[in-house]
DNA sequence: TGCTGTGATGTTAGCGCTAACATCGTTTTA
DNA sequence: TAAAACGATGTTAGCGCTAACATCACAGCA
């Protein structure tokens, strides 16, 4: 049994300065200090200049952590990813940072590489740091993930694609747009059109794309030819892509890409090769990442606003974020971003 | 004066499920529960079996928040970057992602937009997370940043360049890569060398390189001529750094400029103004890109091993967060990743 | 036999902060 | 003029977890 004259036992703690002695120096309780700070219009202005002055001089840094624990709530928004390497990644994550650092929320940045495992256990350490929300690209989530998210109570963000989801949804219809490119092709005359993906398999909206590419031609009567690659995304991918586009099938008249990094792989290799885009084989994208206007003749390709979704996904959930401090229950959305046929000429 | 027979105040919390709750149905206290988590080693075999039943029958996600308040330390790296927008640094994050995540850290990322008092509030903001480690880009940092991380007492990583940090460094030497491409530029043959740079006071290194490159040019007896974009690299801002030189210089022979998106810019510009490269006009750039060697002629540019430098720097802290653990106390070091001239034929 | 060491587990007391409730003087309202 | 409302501040009790110390059973040893 411990008795009252023991010594206390040995302080651990990180020697900070805390709020406590802020309050101290100011002459006020460390709730007032804390209100200073967090609630600034709930205290008088005299004594909030005291406090700050206190908190000035003694070089005080607030521990967000104890706070978050006695609120229950961090000011964390987590951002789960299947990619770094790819730049409409960044670009979606530039779009949601601004917004939310705006607003004096901290990103915590997952990737997941494409591994729905790998996404279950990074949720599941995000939630554990009490996120306020959390924006995750796509709808496709394993049992486990899906479990989890569907019993949190607070603002779930799905980006890149829109459909059906847990709650937010932010993103555009991949479907369509890849029936909006082939339909393009046929109407400038193509005939033999190869889809040429990258490990469709994880990068499944890149399926979805082809799918609705393949429906428009076969709507015409037409064969809709696809080459996988077994890599990522990426320059080279693209050079080997049009290489086998062209090697293994007669006629190819036009190349579909499934993304920018590959299509402008493929043009820089046709020039390489001596080969004249379009009038040899066309060769087409999507993305619209600024690479694609600068190389001769321009990437056709379709334009998808990433930053803007970024954005537009941020404003959401801070909404809603907004919303249930009102005690106001809001129903799951949907939000079509849309995309822009963008022409270059090598198609 | 509250009274022992009030009713117990209302509960907050979040309604989660608790190490207690966990400990409870396994039997046990709650610390034998957090150590079969935490230390599985210092647990008897069956009662972690049991403890691990029923975190999954519970569905229990632990609580960080709490655990790094009471342990006084959080599994967090914080890493802070001038830019997003830049390859380079996405580079260096992956490098650094990769390595501090299989180890179980979590990395807080900041985005300073080349703003040293943006840095200094994010460092102040991951400080408060009681961050395990920090990771900045770059050696220049303002006072009060400065005053922080010197009475800090955790690993502090600064990455990217060469020199006299606060405690950890790795880099390259800036001004050396400008000396090494300057060289190189004279051994051809030019002698009407321009250097573009973008926004040099935010982007110093870019300067530092700069200087090593006038260095060089000076000793041989040339004009070492600069025109500086007032806008951050990009691909447009590389055209229009060739425009201009090509426009307020008479027989500019070489452009050498700060990086590599720039320079590839310039080159695709070349091809658009049918200026042949490097007959007409030689192009050298800075990063090694992977895009400057898929454009033709490929770019002569200064490979600098950006993944590598991420990798680096985090064994380097994950060695000296071990040290700490076993109270060594380990002196400040550099290490130096060096570059590489990488000769493609726009020179 | 008693002593020491060791491994497994438990008890206690915080980590630093903030929600909830309390207090009190002043102002507004019926 | 009493009552209610309000604004500023304080008191108390945790948030959920883990460090430090305590306990206890048992093994090893002289």
């Amino acid at each position: 049994m411990s008795n009252r004259n023991d010594p206390p036992r040995q302080r651990r703690g990180s020697e900070q300065i805390t709020l406590k002695q802020v309050a101290e120096v100011a002459g006020v309780s460390a709730i007032t200090a804390s209100r200073a700070l967090n609630t600034p219009e709930r205290v008088n202005d005299a004594t909030r200049e005291r406090i700050l002055e206190a908190v000035e001089r003694l070089g005080y840094v607030p521990n967000l952590v104890a706070g978050s624990l006695a609120s229950s709530r961090s000011r964390f928004i987590a951002v789960i990813v299947p990619s770094l390497a790819n730049a409409v990644f960044i670009e979606v994550i530039h779009g949601l940072q601004e917004t939310f650092e705006a607003q004096g929320y901290q990103i915590l940045l997952g990737n997941t590489d494409y591994d729905l495992q790998r996404e279950y256990q990074l949720v599941r350490t995000f939630l554990g740091w009490s996120c306020s929300a959390l924006v995750t690209a796509g709808l496709r989530h394993n049992e486990a993930c899906l479990g989890l998210l569907r019993q949190w109570d607070k603002p779930v963000m799905e980006v890149m694609e829109l459909g059906e989801g847990l709650d937010l949804n932010v993103g555009l219809d991949h479907q369509d747009a890849g029936r909006c490119m082939a339909t393009h092709l046929l109407k400038r005359g193509y005939r033999s059109i190869v889809y040429v993906g990258a490990c469709m398999d994880r990068d499944y909206r890149a399926a979805m794309r082809f799918a609705g590419h393949r429906s428009v031609l076969e709507a015409a009567g037409l064969q809709a030819p696809l080459i996988e690659l077994q890599r990522l995304g990426s320059l080279d991918a693209g050079a080997e892509g049009l290489d086998r586009a062209l090697a293994e099938l007669s006629k190819v008249d036009a190349v579909h890409f499934a993304n920018d990094d590959l299509a402008v792989g493929a043009l820089l290799h046709a020039q390489r090769r001596g080969l004249s885009v379009p009038e040899d084989v066309a060769i087409a994208g999507f993305n619209g990442l600024p690479l694609g206007q600068h190389v001769t003749p321009r990437l056709t390709t379709i334009l998808s606003p990433r930053e803007t979704m970024g954005r537009l996904a941020a404003e959401q959930v801070l909404r809603r974020l907004d919303r249930i401090l009102d005690h106001a229950h809001e129903p799951p959305s949907q939000h079509n971003v849309g995309f822009t046929l963008s022409l270059g000429e090598s198609t």
